[in-house]
DNA sequence: TTTTATTAATCAAACGTTTGTTTAGTAAAA
DNA sequence: TTTTACTAAACAAACGTTTGATTAATAAAA
C-alpha cells in the first residue's frame, strides 16, 4: 500500500496519539485537529479508526523487515558477537520507534485484541524468537555457548528490559541525576548503559566462561 | 478508607476490566453491569471514573506495604540469599496481581497521566530501588558483589523481564508447547522457570564469582 | 408504643457531551 | 465529463454524570 502525504501525516499523529494517550483514549478528532484535516478524512482514506491502527501496524511491520537477519546469520562473527549485535539492534529498533513500540507492548496487555493486530505481533515475535534460536544453537554447536537455555526467557529478558526501560525513562532520568542532559543526549546516553548491562548481563549468563585459560 | 461489600464488587470488578480493555476503553456501564449494581453507584460511592481507579491504586498500594522490606533488611541471610528472597518477593507479587500489575504498567505507558496516580507509582517504585540499592550495597560491603553495578538497570530488568513475561505468557505457553498444562499450573511453572532464570541471570553478573576456590 | 424525621442505598430515566461514521455537496484534477 | 480530494453538517450511538423518586432501616419525638 502507498501513502500520499496527507495520509502519512495522519498515520503518524495517529502514532504518537495513541502511544500517549491509547486507542481508546484517542478521538478522530484529536488525530484530525493536530493534523490538521478534516475529521471526515480518517474515514476517507482509512475507512474507520480501526483500520487506521491497522495500517499504521502494516505500514511499520513492513518497514522493520530488517537486512540484519540474513546479515546476523550468514557473517562470519563468533556467536557472541552476533548476539551483542542483535542486542544492539533491538535497542535501536525499540528506541528509534518509541511510538510504536509503545501501542505495541499496550496492544499485548490487552486481552480484547482486534485479530489482525494480534497476528501482526504473534508472527513478529515468532521470527524475532526463531531468530535467537539459532543464534543460540550456533553458539552451542561452537561450544561457546551453554547447553541449557531457556530461549524464551533470554527474549523475555532482552525485550523486557528495553521496553521496560523505555517506559520509565523519566524515572530512569530523575534517580540518576541526569536532568542537565538534552533528550537527545540522554537517549544516546541511556541506549549506551542498556547495550553494556544487556551485553555484561548475558555473556556471563549464556557462555561457557573459560577462565583458567583467559 | 473502609469499603463495604459491594463496593469492594465494583473495584474488582473494575480492576479486572481496566487490566483487560484499559481505562479509557472500558465503560461505566461495563463495570456496572459485570459488578452486577446500578450504573449511578459508581458516581455515588466514589464521585467519578477517575476517583474509581484512584480507588483502586489507594487500596491495592497499601495493602502492598509487605513486610519483606524489614524481614530482608534485618535477618542474617548472606546479600545474594536476600536479593534471591526478594527476586521471588517480585515475582510473586507481579504474579499474584497481574490485573493490578498490568494497569500500572499501562499507566507508566501513558504521558497524560493523572497527578494522583503518577505520585503513587513514583513513590512505589522509589521505595523499591532504594531497597535494592541498600541491599547491592551490603553485598559490596561484604566483598560479595562486584562494585560497578548498575542499580536502576538491574531493578529495569528485574520488574521488567517480569512484567513481560505476564504480558506474554499466551505466547510463551505456545512456544513452549504447555498447552496441555492447567491455568493454575501454567502459573506455578512460570513462576518457577522465571525465578531460576533471573536468579541465575543475576548471580553471574552482580557477584564476584570465585571460581578456583569453588 | 406509635408516630415522625432522618439517613443511606438503590433505581430508572434523563442530561448534555463526545464518540465514530455518513451524507450531501463543492472544488479541483484528469 | 468523470473522478478524485475535500468539507461542513448531520447522524445515531455511547459516554460519564445527575436527577428525582422509592425503599428500608434507624433514631427521635410524641
Amino acid at each position: 500500500m502507498e501513502y500520499n502525504a496527507k495520509q502519512l501525516q495522519i498515520i503518524e499523529v495517529a502514532e504518537r496519539l495513541f502511544s500517549q494517550k491509547g486507542f481508546a483514549g484517542t478521538s478522530v478528532r484529536d488525530i484530525a485537529q493536530e493534523a490538521d484535516v478534516n475529521v471526515s478524512m480518517i474515514s476517507y482514506y482509512f475507512g474507520s479508526k480501526e483500520k487506521l491502527i491497522e495500517a499504521l501496524f502494516q505500514l511499520r511491520m513492513t518497514e522493520s523487515r530488517s537486512r540484519l537477519e540474513t546479515l546476523v546469520m550468514t557473517s562470519e562473527l563468533s556467536a557472541l558477537q552476533k548476539f551483542n549485535m542483535f542486542i544492539d539492534s533491538v535497542i535501536d529498533r525499540l528506541m528509534g520507534n518509541q511510538c510504536f513500540h509503545n501501542i505495541m507492548l499496550r496492544e499485548q496487555l490487552s486481552s480484547e485484541r482486534t485479530p489482525v493486530i494480534s497476528e501482526f505481533i504473534r508472527s513478529l515475535k515468532f521470527r524475532n524468537v526463531e531468530l535467537i534460536q539459532r543464534m543460540l544453537r550456533e553458539g552451542q554447536e561452537a561450544g561457546d555457548f551453554k547447553k541449557d537455555i531457556n530461549v524464551s526467557l533470554v527474549t523475555t529478558t532482552l525485550y523486557g528490559t528495553v521496553n521496560y526501560a523505555i517506559a520509565t525513562q523519566d524515572f530512569y532520568k530523575m534517580i540518576n541525576g541526569l536532568d542537565h542532559m538534552s533528550d537527545q543526549e540522554f537517549q544516546a546516553h541511556l541506549r549506551q548503559e542498556l547495550s553494556q548491562h544487556l551485553k555484561n548481563l548475558f555473556k556471563s549468563t549464556i557462555t561457557n566462561e573459560h577462565h583458567i585459560q583467559n
